[in-house]
DNA sequence: CTGTCAATTGAACAAGCGTTCACCTAGGCT
DNA sequence: AGCCTAGGTGAACGCTTGTTCAATTGACAG
């Protein structure tokens, strides 16, 4: 067999790393075996080995991209508005990107125990960064007397668990739409941190 | 070497499990071997055999004793008062219950996927009735005019993962301490659902 | 038409897997 | 004193694991 018809490089690497995904988000990290990623990119296993050193790196590298992509992502948005306003763009982009990539959502959450130490650090250290971002609005908010947030570290993970949540239960062919769900999310988001001066019906009436 | 001293049936068993439990929730159902949980239990790996049917089995009775316990315990909780005093129960109970057993939550939730299909409906079931439960209360209130939610089902799941997701990172020698936590959680969940009627103060204030 | 080399095969390695089973032995019962 | 059996051993079964590597292939450059 060996190479078929032009360069394979640049097909087969993607290619590994798509399979890898999707096999790891569907059994696990532990319960998947490079023979089958192999017969899923359609290779043998030997030829892994030339797009990863070894199986924990090709992990560690779905992780450490998907986690690079969500933080460039992040990075592209325009937080330094008022806190209400911040807050709505940082919920309505975190469950967008999400939803678009539940896949490694589901491995960046899962699979951090089968990292070594130093990759674990890396992959933690970012979503530090990420949730920083999102503790920093609340600050704000809470420091101009927006929000009514009891601790702003907890109210931090409280929304981050809240909203990722999404990505465990979301079906493309549930009740409701992505739109849908996403305005009635941001609606919990707003009213969880509402400190009641601003009223109910402003923060239920979600603009599209 | 053979028995020792007395009947260690009893004594055996639940050290099997305690140590599977164990286990499975720092490295994950599939890396971890019956030779690993025999060695934790100081036994052979055969003897495992006297105590469960098969690994999967294994797993399936601590997910299944986790959720009866669960289920158990909840019935046991009066949820038949007014929606905010049921919410206020439901919370406090699912704090307090899921912290106790962090292990066996972690577990729960992440080993679904390593269920036979058999087994998993029987798991996904309990949960689902568990589930109902907090979503029974919030219905009752947006029924009474008393919360503002706007899709039952979704702050259903919105309470659940933020709640649960306690779980996750909450460490005994952490900055805040259990009571704490517990009472900041709660005005959270109060203030989602508040309907801005009540105000914020009474959300806020948190009696112990 | 030939030589080069990126890409891949397929076999091999030692180690570990879940599970079974013939055997053993210490303790309680008669 | 002697038997019975619960509770356990330790070796073995066939299979899979991650990883390595010499050999081979096919596409392309000169």
């Amino acid at each position: 067999m060996a190479r078929k018809t032009g360069s394979h490089s640049d097909i087969t690497g993607p290619k590994v790393r798509a399979a890898a995904q999707q096999l790891i988000a569907r059994d696990g990290f532990a319960a998947v075996s490079m023979r089958q990623i192999a017969r899923e990119v359609g290779v043998q296993a030997g030829a892994l080995y030339l797009y990863t050193p070894d199986k924990q790196t090709l992990l560690f590298d779905l992780m450490r991209v998907h986690m690079e992509e969500l933080m460039e992502a992040v990075s592209a948005l325009d937080l330094s508005g008022p806190p209400q306003e911040a807050l709505d763009t940082f919920a309505r982009f975190h469950i967008t990107f999400h939803l678009d990539r539940a896949e490694a959502v589901f491995i960046s959450y899962m699979e951090l125990r089968n990292l070594t130490p130093e990759n674990f650090a890396h992959i933690a250290d970012l979503r530090l960064q990420y949730e920083t971002l999102l503790e920093t609005i609340l600050k704000r908010g809470k420091a101009a007397g927006l929000f009514a947030v009891p601790d702003t570290k907890l109210a931090t993970m409280a929304l981050i668990a809240m909203l990722t949540g999404l990505t465990t239960w979301y079906r493309d062919d549930g009740r409701l739409d992505r739109a849908e769900i996403e305005r009635i999310y941001l609606a919990m988001v707003r009213q969880m941190v509402s400190d009641g001066q601003t009223g109910r019906a402003e923060a239920l009436a979600v603009p599209l």
